[in-house]
DNA sequence: GACGGCGTTGACTGTCCGTTCAACAGCGCA
DNA sequence: TGCGCTGTTGAACGGACAGTCAACGCCGTC
């Protein structure tokens, strides 16, 4: 395997399991299995690796929700899609969702991919904006703090399981999922009940 | 004044200012005009410092939350009241939001305090299992995952502020708290629009 | 079989910073 | 006046750790 990737993968596991401040270059080598000078011919900094995780990773989310967007569902169809895709990362990789969670999402490090995040917003905001426009979602809210609202909500969810402090089992993600669909959707919809 | 809270007030603004991990211990006691070494006259590590300020203005949190609680007030008059103490305390004080949200809600740092962060999610969601109980609130949504749900509404727009990524003046914080208002009470009024 | 360059190594450096500690100042008390 | 206690100082220590660099192995090329 490439040896930059094997660099990445490794530093998603330390990581997680320690934290991006407790995580030493050392570690972050002998968990890829190579000499730590070597990461240094790869990456030009500790800290770089990190952002490099972040945005590779974070650019695959968006290009989920890219291609949702652009899908022909009705914007509220589009939004349950954000949701899924956001709340089945954690099964899908957890560790990955562990640093972002943890280390990145409200980092007190680096400041520049503050407008990569922001993306993922105002594509929430978009779908919402588009089910005002059909007469689906209500249009007296206003889209901008209902995108963070929902997003904020999302974070939570996953925090929860991070921490360790909401179950994670199968079932509990798929109610938990059902659970957020049912309270966005009842919040947004144009009428009554969703 | 007092040294000891010299030294916590001086703290918070230097951990709001710089991070926690980028302060120093002779910047904290420069900020509260001490020799560094007093520091440990009072506190026994940098890190006890931010648990100190972690936890004793916590527990203030939490004695909000449990005197809205203990008011004889509908249950979602009293979850009104959570989401606007949660809000406002942007504008009281917002170099305490900046470091609760940016250092401790996830942090990576300090494991034995999540179980106090946890008590104010349980004290929303017995307010919950109060308005459902009461009817006013729907029964088929799960309390615990709707008292994340909401908690991490607030928190991401807490989050919006201290990044300066959503505007904070005066009628805007009223605007967002007007509408997560909406949003929550529609999400789990028992029938139709709130 | 010499050459060169890419990839790789790990000992070493330099610095930063939390923490310690010996000394001292002021003050109440006997 | 002397004793001791609390509060206070800042120089010095120690250890950790990110980042450097000189050397080396390997492999293709001429």
């Amino acid at each position: 395997m490439e040896k930059r990737r094997l660099i990445l993968d490794a530093a998603v596991r330390v990581f997680a399991r320690k934290g991006y401040h407790t995580s030493r270059v050392g570690d972050i080598a002998e968990e890829a299995g190579i000499a730590h000078g070597l990461l240094y011919h790869y990456f030009s900094s500790k800290e770089q690796v990190l952002e490099t995780v972040f945005r590779e990773n974070w650019s695959e989310l968006l290009a989920a929700f890219a291609r949702i967007e652009d899908s022909d569902e009705p914007a509220s169809d589009q939004l349950d899609g954000i949701v899924k895709v956001l709340l089945r990362s954690w099964r899908n990789a957890p560790d990955l969702v562990r640093v972002m969670v943890r280390e990145v999402a409200r980092s007190p490090h680096l400041q520049g991919q503050v407008d990569e995040i922001r993306e993922g917003f105002v594509t929430i905001q978009r779908v919402i904006e588009r089910g005002q426009a059909e007469g689906s979602f209500r249009a007296d809210l206003d889209a901008r703090l209902a995108s963070w609202i929902v997003y904020g909500s999302l974070e939570e969810l996953l925090t929860g399981w991070v921490l360790g402090q909401l179950p994670d089992g199968d079932e509990d993600v798929a109610h938990a999922e059902a659970t957020v669909l049912t309270f966005v959707q009842t919040a947004l919809a144009a009428d009554g009940r969703a």
